[in-house]
DNA sequence: AGCTGGTCCTGATGGC
DNA sequence: TGCCATCAGGACCAGC
């Protein structure tokens, strides 16, 4: 659900709310498991030492503490949210951190797609299995249009799909995968390894630019996305195909189709896009 | 090696 | 109102 720019809000606003250096007094399991079992004794190792940094990868979160770290994804519905009462807790609210002994971080997450983890230094983080074959950040230099070629080589698959294949770049995911085909004029079946050089470079834009364009405008809320203070994204007003089937094309008018790729819906105009 | 489909889970929605 | 089918922003994994 959260893309890379949902989660970079996530990340801001975290950062901004608990403020570096504040202790964490507990941490507090309603649950065993998530996606995966809740590394509960490794995580409790954390208590009483103090929030460092946090980080993103792709659509992770690195809680960096100065005993460890914990590693988060929200999978498709998982939200980290603020609450200064811990009487408020909801349903679906697996676990949460107490920071100088007042502040609460509760992770809810209905479907439980999320997960998270325990590693003890930051720079083993690319040793963890889960990040080892991640691609490059949408924002780094070399994230060109020869890096995403010479990846698409032998790609026999859709570039929507290909783009949303976080072991080519992190952070796209079905909603933005959508709309950088739109602006790139791309139609979202053609083969990844048939995409010509002038296209790539048109994608390479459409990537860097709307996924910054969606973090300035605080991610998208289609449903579940909130803000840690549980205001809604505003980028969705900024979609011009995501959801949008049967509508008339913002630029030419004829109707926004919808198709299945990968297993997952897509969005494009059959007029603009070849 | 690369790709597809099934799978995890709950909730919202729409048709009958 | 109830029941059922379908669909959801992710990504692992088995099997081809």
């Amino acid at each position: 659900m959260p893309e890379l720019p949902e989660v970079e809000n996530v990340r801001k606003s975290l950062i901004k709310d608990l403020k570096l250096g504040s202790k964490l007094s507990d941490i507090c399991f309603l649950r065993k498991d998530l996606r995966f079992p809740i590394p509960q004794k490794s995580l409790k190792k954390l208590i009483n030492s103090k929030l460092a940094n946090i980080f993103r990868r792709g659509k992770y979160l690195l809680f960096e503490f100065t005993n460890g770290v914990m590693i988060s994804h929200l999978g498709m519905t998982g939200q980290w949210r603020i609450s200064r009462d811990i009487k408020s807790l909801k349903k679906h609210d697996h676990l949460y951190l107490v920071f100088d002994s007042d502040i609460f971080l509760i992770y809810n997450d209905p479907r439980r797609f999320g997960y998270v983890d325990y590693i003890d230094e930051i720079k083993l983080v690319n040793e963890h299995p889960l990040f080892l074959h991640l691609g490059l950040e949408p924002f780094a230099e070399h994230m060109n249009f020869k890096y995403l070629k010479s990846k698409a080589s032998k790609a026999k698959r859709p570039i929507k799909v290909f783009l949303m294949d976080q072991e080519v770049v992190v952070g796209v995911g079905n909603i933005y995968a959508s709309e950088v085909l739109f602006q790139a004029h791309v139609k979202p079946s053609r083969l990844a390894s048939h995409i010509k050089d002038p296209e790539w470079i048109l994608i390479v834009k459409a990537i860097k630019q709307i996924l910054q364009n969606a973090i300035d405008g605080g991610g998208s809320t289609i449903r579940d996305y909130r803000k840690t203070d549980g205001s809604k994204g505003s980028y969705q007003d900024s979609h011009l195909v995501y959801g949008k089937d049967g509508q008339p094309c913002t630029k030419c008018k004829s109707p926004i189709k919808k198709i299945i790729l990968g297993g997952r819906a897509t969005f494009w105009c059959p007029k603009c896009q070849y």
